[in-house]
DNA sequence: AGGATTTATACTCAATTTGAGCATAATAAA
DNA sequence: TTTATTATGCTCAAATTGAGTATAAATCCT
């Protein structure tokens, strides 16, 4: 194997740090600063001397820097691409080349999200994903022309573009976040697609607030992993207080997979995995008191627990 | 944010890359030289001033060096510890400091495994993964006694050993390759646990085949995987040729899988989610000829298709 | 040739799990 | 006291799964 490296990078750890504020799913960003303010995604540089592991120097710079507590963390995916830096060299670093970055993008689940303006909502960056009040008008007014014109004969952006939406006659799939982003991405329906300033006016604002370099693009990883998560691991947990109501689970649960779940079966899903147990206590809200609830924390830190199983309604036969 | 890093990395591209001989699942790996001649998995640089992306770059070097068609590539994980390398710094690179090395795992599939001496079976390297035949004794005659003593009266411990190895009652799953992995690291059972040449005669051969640095834990990440995809994924059939009888595709997960499964109810999944479709064509073999089918490419590259469920046997109460 | 052996495939059937919904209970607001 | 709202218990048919049985079509063995 050759051993004679050319080219060192800089290591930069970013992460989408995912939380619930009401009935949104939101996310942890910074302001930007320059011409189109453009939110990011926080991230730091990874000091390999001082940090034994990655994830270990990504817990350390959040909680420096965020004083956040966030309880389960998971590397989504590392970026390697070239040009997603355009500035140009970092200088002081007495180095001609410029600089390569690579970017290693996690996910992170968070109790609190204090300070309100520095969360930013999911789906205020990506409208085509929350069908929780049905078909998000975007997709049939805006996305879908633009996709078809785009695919025109295509064969392979036809096959493409009915994978990742379910257009024509297919099924949404609410983990193909990813996949519907990047399509879009290629498709120049993403302000980011024009990320030299060429024709940046072209795409309205209307398909979803733009972010940094390649930020939406982890979201999106973060988004898809998450909502597949959800599945098989009891991860919601994460998100929710030490005591909750069955719907509070259920409302969060909703929210990030941007569907409408069957109340009952549901619960009949957390009854059968015993995933929860009653604390004795009930809350005090509107309606008929519910019982709370807390999780069964059976195995240490991400236990291996199966799961929430995911009884969806079909939005065409039933009201809810 | 921080923008003034200190210290660049190199990147390497290491690669399982995973293909199946007769009943054996195999995986590529390159001769070592040094003292223990561990074999290690094959890796390569990463430049990023020649390929835009890692993944590109991933395919290069495999083509360069090995002429294996690999179809499926998938982005593993991405290990950053340090230690890692203990040979010391690299030398004519013109810089003081040790050069530190992280290193991004990939899975790649192939079709086929040319040069046998070449291609490493997964299962001497995890002999306790391998339930085709029954529990592996090594399990009971080596494994969960020193482990059950490892953990002793420490809770924490006791429930990370159930879960991973599902003793003393709960089943076990296949899916943990890299969680049990790392519990016989942590609790000194695997040869890799002794980096330095300190006690490395302490650890008998039998717990598996050892490998180069952290090789062989980037192999158990790809088995899990490997393991987990097949279910949701039909990758399977990146295994396997282009015409093939649905017996060979249920040995192929088997071999991955570690498991026996139900032959009449395998089929039926297959038949069910409409993954292959015949090719008119019989297989000539030993008992009555098996009609030859083959997968069917409803979407280009990798398809989001359902993928295989498992229906296991329960060994205790049947026989196949 | 003719039974034994092997492998493939069709079909059954009970148990379990889902999807969809009805009915009722317990509270606060009007 | 009614009404709105939320929680929870329960039903029931359809679909899926687990575990077989039965039969078909080859080769192997003597």
């Amino acid at each position: 194997m050759d051993k004679s490296h050319t080219a060192s990078v800089l290591i930069d750890l970013s992460a989408a740090i995912v939380s619930v504020r009401g009935d949104q799913p939101v996310c942890l960003t910074v302001p930007d600063v320059s011409e189109y303010q453009s939110p990011g995604l926080p991230f730091g540089p990874f000091y390999p001397d001082r940090h034994r592991t990655m994830e270990i120097g990504l817990r350390q710079w959040v909680v420096e820097q965020t004083a956040l507590d966030i309880g389960y963390v998971e590397q989504l995916y590392t970026f390697g691409d070239r040009g997603r830096r355009s500035e140009g060299p970092e200088g002081a670093d007495g180095q001609n080349e410029e600089e390569h970055i690579v970017s290693v993008g996690y996910l992170a689940l968070s109790k609190q999200c204090p300070q309100p303006d520095q969360w930013s909502e999911w789906y205020k960056h990506f409208p085509w994903e929350d069908w929780r009040n049905g078909r998000p008008n975007i997709l049939n007014q805006q996305i879908i022309p633009y996709l078809e014109a785009w695919s025109g004969s295509d064969e392979i952006r036809r096959l493409r573009l009915q994978q990742a939406f379910g257009f024509p006659d297919r099924a949404w799939n609410d983990e193909f976040v990813l996949d519907r982003y990047e399509l879009m991405y290629e498709a120049g329906l993403v302000w980011e697609a024009y990320a030299d300033g060429r024709q940046k006016e072209k795409i309205s604002a209307q398909n979803g607030i733009a972010m940094q370099l390649d930020h939406r693009r982890i979201l999106a990883t973060a988004m898809s992993r998450l909502r597949a998560k959800l599945k098989y691991r009891p991860v919601v947990f994460e998100l929710m207080p030490s005591a909750f109501t069955l719907t509070q689970v259920q409302k969060i649960t909703e929210a990030i997979l941007g569907t409408i779940l069957h109340k009952q079966n549901f619960r009949r899903q957390l009854a059968k995995n015993e995933l929860v147990e009653p604390t004795g206590q009930m809350s005090k809200a509107r309606g008929r008191p519910a019982e709370l609830f807390k999780f069964r924390h059976d195995a240490s830190q991400s236990s291996n627990l199966p799961g929430l199983r995911i009884p969806s309604v079909n939005p065409e036969t039933s009201r809810r």
